[in-house]
Parts: C-alpha cells; structure tokens; sequence
DNA sequence: TTGTATCCCATAAAATCCCATGTTATCCCA
DNA sequence: TGGGATAACATGGGATTTTATGGGATACAA
C-alpha cells in the first residue's frame, strides 16, 4: 500500500529517487518500476505498480471492445502512461513533458493513496491542500445530524 | 503490455524504428517482429506481437465456423495482417500499401493500449485526441469498480 | 537491368549503469 | 535508555550501453 507523503529532489538529470517505501510496494512484481501517467483531473501525475494498469485492464475488458467510452479512457490511460524502471539506486527518470505537465523543478512530493499514488509539485500541492481544508471547513455543518445524534 | 506514446520517423525505404520498450513486450515470442494490419474503424493501423493474434485466434474458435461474423474478422484481422519482423536495429519496414492507408508521411506515432498498439500519423492522432481527454472524464465512472477499491 | 527488400556498419544523442559520499534511520548492547 | 555501530537511503557525477537513424553493400525478383 503506498502511504505517507515523502518529498525529493529532482536533478539534472531528470531523475528522481522514488520513496524506499513506495518501491517495496511494487517490488516482486514483473515490472521492477512504476507506471506513471498525467492526471486527467489537474497539472499532476498519477501512478502505481505494474499491477494496477493490469486491474484497469481487466477492468476494460468487461466493456464492449468498440465502445466509445473504453476507447476513450484506454488512449487516456494506457497510451498516456509511462513505464518508468528503477535504476540501481531506486531512482526513476521522468520524461521531460511529465515535468512540464506538472510543472515540476528542482523537488517533487510523492503523495501515498493506498493503491495508487500522485506525484505533484510541493508547492502546487500546498494551494491544493489549502483549498481542501477550506473546502472541509465549508462544509462541516453537514457534519452536524451525525455528530449530533452521537450525543456529547 | 503496451505503454505510453512515442513518434519516431519513417525513412526513405519505408523503414521505422519500434520503440524498445514495445520491442521488449514481444522478445522471446516466437517470432521476432510485429503483426500490423489496417484498423476496419478508421484511417491507423493496429498492431502487436504474435500472441496478440493467437488470442484472436482462440476467441474467434468460439464462434461457430461458417458464422458470417466470424468469417468477416477473420478477414480483416489475419489476411490483412503482416507480419513484420525487427532489422539488426529494431526497425521494420512499413509496407507501402499500410502508409498510404494511415496516410503516413515521415512520422510515425505508436500508440499503446495494453494488449495491442495503434499506428497513427501524428497529425491524425492528434485531431483524435482533442476528444479523447474530454470523453474520458466523462467515462471514467465506468472504471469505478476498479479505482473504488484502490481507495481514494 | 531496375526497382525492391535485407543485411551490415557507423554515429550522435539519450538513457542507464555503476561507484562514491554524506545523511538519516535502525539496530544492538551495555 | 543512551549512544555508538551498522545498514539503508538519497543524491551526485563519470563511464558505458542502448536507441534511433542514416547510408552503403548485397541478395532477389520482375
């Protein structure tokens, strides 16, 4: 399970070390790296294991082979998505369109979402965290019949 | 498994280059190359490795022998099909017939979709792809049951 | 022959490997 | 529990290999 939030530096390179952590959820797999693509929901990166793409592929299978839809999110997904290996050190590279579309430099947060991951750029993800307490502090009166009938 | 998107070039004797990592799905597969055919739903090519096509071959065995379907797919997938086997550098040579019919003109996009890959001419792909993102989102709750259970 | 396909070698750029090093985390024993 | 020993980790940079691509030479067929 990828957990926690680990931020590192990106060099001149291009490379990056992947958290210690994150590689042991991948390792044993077939593929001895991460699969990492641009999210279709904002300016960051999505990825995971192996195991994941082969889950979404499995999961396309059941919709019809010429279906509008399935042919959409397999051009999204698998054509969009990189295999990215380690080298010996546990680092990845990470092509150079990845960094613009995340507008990635210099340092890149790893952020752990259990079966999958995001890769942002530290101070894009602030603002986002930023909004999402906002958000939540919005929101928390909705919380109230719940908490209400829990007593004290 | 096909990933990720890559445009090489198509030289003057007609010859492109496989991306190695699409080398590398079908090494040690009995025969060293790629089977690439027309797509009947447009102007691109299909392709991928002999056991792509030997997976056809077990599905369309479903199906009973002088149905007029199958006799339909079995002639646009395997007698449209070549095989094209790798030079000493990993390159193929495109068929003439197979350019002009994805309108190829000295660039060549692979696309890959998991089990199989798609050959574009850059130009066509990407007035394909200006909907491409936009019917993901709308289709991506069809995914659901898998990124359900990745949590979040 | 003439056009076509295949094989072979050359090369520049890019990706990868490998070693070194400082730092941090973990272990272990008093 | 403290603190030194050890291992794991992140990161830099040079060396090496892989890739993509061009072009000549050779084999083959019409």
């Amino acid at each position: 399970m990828f957990l926690s939030t680990v931020t590192n530096s990106l060099d001149a390179k291009g490379r990056v070390s992947v958290p210690a952590d994150f590689r042991n959820v991948v390792v044993n797999s077939s593929f001895d790296g991460i699969i990492v693509w641009p999210s279709f929901d904002g300016a960051y990166l999505e990825g995971g294991g192996i195991a994941l793409l082969e889950d979404y592929q499995k999961s396309l299978d059941r919709i019809d082979h010429y279906d509008e839809g399935r042919i959409a999110l397999q051009r999204a997904i698998f054509a969009a998505s990189r295999p990215l290996s380690f080298d010996s050190g546990g680092r990845v590279s990470l092509p150079k369109d990845l960094h613009e579309y995340a507008g990635l430099n210099g340092k890149v947060t790893f952020v752990g979402l259990g079966r999958r991951f995001e890769i942002w750029s530290p101070k894009a993800l602030e603002e986002q965290n930023e909004n999402i307490r906002k958000l939540a502090r919005e929101n928390r009166h909705r919380l109230k019949p719940v908490l209400g009938s829990e007593g004290q």
